[in-house]
DNA sequence: CCAATAGTGTCTATCAGACATTATCTA
DNA sequence: TAGATAATGTCTGATAGACACTATTGG
């Protein structure tokens, strides 16, 4: 038999396969605190506990894993999300009580104000602090996956400056260090802060604004490329 | 209708779902050079071609994304595999002709000698030197999966030591660092190399053998836990 | 002895930590 | 002016790069 025929004759349906979703964690920074978003289960299973923007891969609509993450997002947010990065899957026949389920899990990041307005409108959707994480009853394993994303994260803010996502496009460097001190649960030193930043070129001087009572802060614009960027060293612990 | 009830009409194979597989790229060294292991398909599709070591999750045998992926290489090699690590998931409507398909890759290391035995027997299944790999036929998207491990087994050579798993479980300094050469692709310095593993206490000096035509070089083999290390500084590029 | 390979001594360069100092705003 | 927050100056310490040197084996 050739390749041709044997595809003509294959019914992928006729196979029990596992079930397949992709899950974002997307977090912003707000209120000197992290948040992430959480949406409550209107249906069985795990309804009316919390989850992580996601669900089935719709196998007409979506092309591929990314496309799939990218239109659960839209769906719940309603804007374009600027940073998303394929973080892991996690699979077994425990996590989902309907079956053997496999989920590709994502980590987003967003600035609060670009993705504010369906989050508070919809009571069904919630910014939820992550010290609050705890006391919520989480859907799945995804309590497991956003402390995940969460260590992930806090490794990248030792080396890159990829937390600026949380921020508005336009930020200031005091507002950057205040979100990589959350990541990494330590007060960082201003002048390393800055100096690695600076000698990297990684931002761009716009005008300056931002006062809070005292000498105002630079704003910058993340430079092109930027978020790409690998110190060589990292930050210590 | 409550959730039992809810679970009991629930008929996960009623919907349809992507085809999922584990995959793993097997990498070791000898012969001063890296090299992956690969198997010739025997049936459609891509017959003839050469893929990774992988295949579908059976939903009866399988707990866990980790336990697939550890059978399957277990079936491959007739050994246990000291290093698997999950790399990244792909999944579209493309990479297989039966239709959505998703993969968890995973990175995995073995030390040649722990390895060959199967692989120098069966002619379906070879070490092929990562050079050699653009002149042959790689099945679905394998190539990519490949490159994708080899890049994130290149950074983890900066700043850790997990490539000893590609050596035997006592091995020279010197052997290691060749290991890293060829991952990162450019000499390092003998000292920096050493200096680092040395501070961090890494690896348990054994007794030295290994003579190669010059001073013997000292056996060491890895501490509990050495692979979990990673250097606050990676070596430069 | 020499050739070959392993391993060390030591100087420099880079960059993060520490922390004091200066700058620029409002009230 | 004082208080607050932003930004800089500058010293120290840790560690990687460079490379010359010593050590230990076999002929």
């Amino acid at each position: 038999m050739n390749e041709r025929d044997f595809l003509r004759d294959y019914d992928k349906n006729s196979y029990s396969s596992p079930l397949v979703t992709v899950d974002a964690a997307l977090f912003t920074y707000q209120d000197e605190c992290l948040k992430v978003l959480l949406i409550q289960r209107a249906n069985h299973p795990e309804r009316g506990k919390w989850a992580l923007p996601g669900g089935f891969i719709d196998e007409q609509a979506d092309t591929d894993l990314d496309v799939a993450v990218q239109r659960k997002l839209y769906e719940k947010t309603g804007v374009r999300i600027p940073y998303i990065e394929q973080l892991a899957s996690f699979g077994s026949n425990k996590r989902d009580k309907r079956g053997w389920s496999v989920t590709i899990a994502y980590t987003a990041l967003v600035a609060y104000q670009d993705c504010s307005a369906l989050a508070e409108s919809v009571s069904d959707t919630r910014w939820v602090p992550l010290q609050e994480l705890p006391q919520l009853k989480l859907a799945f394993d995804h309590e497991q996956l956003i402390l995940c994303a969460r260590e992930r994260l806090r490794q990248k803010a030792l080396y890159s400056i990829v937390p600026a996502y949380t921020l508005p496009e336009h930020f200031t460097l005091p507002a950057l260090q205040q979100v990589h001190e959350a990541l990494i649960g330590k007060p960082l030193q201003k002048k390393s802060f800055r100096r690695r930043i600076e000698q990297a070129e990684l931002l761009i001087d716009t005008g300056k604004k931002r006062a809070e009572g005292g000498r105002p802060a630079t704003l910058y614009r993340m430079k092109p490329g930027a978020a790409e960027h690998f110190f060589l060293r990292n930050l210590e612990l």
